[in-house]
DNA sequence: AATTGACATGTAACGGGTTTCAAGGTCCCC
DNA sequence: GGGGACCTTGAAACCCGTTACATGTCAATT
């Protein structure tokens, strides 16, 4: 029987017998009702502990899992909630999502992941694949996404949080840093530290409201005699690198180059290494982020710590909370603050 | 009528009405059957074009998105692949996992991820979990395993590949590198440069197989006028520093440094900057994995290139064939070379 | 002894798709 | 004009759980 099986058929997964039959067949096998076992499943408290012990014993022996389709299907619970992200290979999505995950799966529920890279239909596709496989909630990245893709979260009533911004402005739900403040707080600190002639090194603008919230902070209202001047480039350490080669060419009066991501910031430290000078004596660095290693540098860094893995938490929090109790999303300030190190020296 | 449920009830996403009705309302919208509406969600060709226009500007109108769950629930596929990872803040995890999406993503199917550091038990858990909710394929790390977690897979038929390594002689699937055989080109490599006393500093043997292949690597056969000397360490900047500090203090004749990883590498550059010697003139350094920014560290890093991404392109590939023809997945060797830089000098 | 109620269990109706099979329609060809 | 062949569409079974409601049992209360 189970041999001839194997010999005919064999196009994709919908032909072979998994081991691991229906609720029904556990039922056959106890002799109880699929309510019952059911019951035992969802530890239902409404079960002798005699029945229970004897149907788990069913479970094992038949190698029994609930279908999750099956469950999905009448609870309208997935249990999955999904993440679309601009990229993973940036240590601070990386550490975010982490903690996502973590949350998320101490309460049961599955992580799905879509990176979008930055385009808005890229995105609006994914997210739509998502939900067409499954996702219940979406954690998106910045504030700034296609109409389309909102209008279709609000309509289908899908909890959704924006992550890493924070605004108290707006109604729509965000967790996330003070982007603008904290680069107010990074340029009040280099003016302390008497540097006057500033570098801003950040990503791309065009497709970052992050990236733009925190150039806003600087050219809002800065003190009257800084100085600032703004290189865009790919965030990595190659990009940093490059930037800071201008910045030594085309910027002699600098003295302190602030960078919206501490990956930048390794870039000028390389950057500076070539050029034979060094940091602090010649220029000050300062980052954005505070990964791990920022804090093993020579010079140790000094950078803004924005804590990833709390505003994952709290983000987790938040989706799981909106799903189980049907209220809205809400707001979340994450504190975040500058952590001096040994990368910025005091001037005159 | 819908005001009233509104008022009414409000305790979790059950009871709340969502856009986008069932298949059914799509069918009385346009007058067709709800079987003539599926052909039209899934291509089918036996659909005349201009009832398909319909049924689709109805689907529309309606905002209607077939229902995942019922769906999986019929064909007993759910799309959905779960990977395993030890961690994700390692950033050739996550350019492997970013690939893995991407492929994956580009044919219809999401990524489930779940990080579970190193235990087996705790994988065993998310295993288990992620079944539970939904996941038909698994992708692990490395080929270490508890025992019930494979036996779960295999009575279960569930596709699964091991990645990161690569072993001809085994029968389970692998995906990777030859790691025994790259760190032994490496020390040749090390030799051949005229090296013959060599740290090699390596993250945790206990829970790591590839980190024991590599070292396996070396201790098999090596060159017989070399010494080696070992140090374990966390895989961090922080841990590669530390453990650097080691070597400099506890090994004087060491000339050149081999890491398991890139990222220990850094730290060891920072430790000898600190320490006031440099790189290459006091120590050779070589890494593992070739991140992307070891081409820019001062001096550029001399390091083994993993391709993570084309890994995680041939995984995904081979975990969909299984999905799809039932075949059980095939081995791949993903080739590595060293790429010579500058951190490693010519001695003697 | 009868009534009540708590509790354990079963029955059956969903939920929202896919798919088999049958039926009706159209077109072609002899 | 009749007989197929083929295409489009529909009816209904089925997938596998959950859960409202019904039933049955037994102990406690009066």
């Amino acid at each position: 029987m189970s041999e001839i099986r194997q010999e005919i058929s064999f196009e994709g997964l919908k032909n072979v017998k998994k081991a691991g039959g229906s609720i029904r067949d556990v039922a056959q096998a106890t002799g109880f009702s699929i309510a019952t076992v059911s019951r035992v499943m969802n530890g239902n408290v409404h079960v002798t502990e005699a029945t229970r012990k004897r149907v788990l014993e069913a479970c094992e022996a038949l190698d029994y899992v609930p279908n999750p389709a099956a469950r999905a299907l009448t609870t309208t619970r997935s249990k999955t909630v999904a993440a679309i992200i601009p990229t993973i290979e940036h240590s601070v999505f990386a550490k975010f999502i982490s903690a996502i995950e973590g949350t998320l799966g101490a309460h049961g529920y599955a992580l799905v992941l879509a990176v979008a890279g930055s385009g808005e239909e890229e995105e609006l596709a994914a997210a739509k694949k998502l939900l067409g496989l499954g996702a219940e909630a979406f954690i998106l990245s910045g504030m700034a996404h296609s109409a389309p893709l909102l209008e279709m979260l609000n309509r289908r009533r899908v909890p959704h949080v924006f992550t890493s911004v924070w605004n108290a402005e707006s109604e729509v739900p965000t967790i996330g840093y003070d982007n603008a403040g904290l680069s107010t707080s990074a340029v009040r600190y280099l003016y302390q530290m008497g540097h006057h002639d500033i570098a801003v090194i950040h990503g791309q603008l065009a497709d970052n409201d992050r990236t733009r919230m925190r150039k806003q902070g600087i050219v809002a209202d800065p003190p009257a005699e800084m100085a600032f001047r703004f290189f865009e480039t790919e965030i990595s350490v190659a990009g940093g690198k490059r930037a800071m080669n201008e910045v030594i060419v085309h910027y002699p009066a600098c003295t302190a180059v602030l960078c919206f991501s501490d990956v930048l910031a390794m870039g000028t430290y390389f950057s500076i290494a070539e050029a034979g000078l060094s940091v602090p004596k010649d220029y000050s660095v300062m980052g954005f982020d505070n990964i791990d290693w920022a804090s093993e540098t020579v010079p140790a860094l000094t950078t803004i710590d924005l804590p990833a893995a709390q505003m994952g938490q709290a983000t987790a929090a938040e989706i799981m909370n909106a799903l189980e109790t049907g209220e809205p999303c809400q707001r979340h300030l994450i504190a975040a603050d500058i952590v001096e190190r040994a990368s910025v020296r005091r001037r005159g």
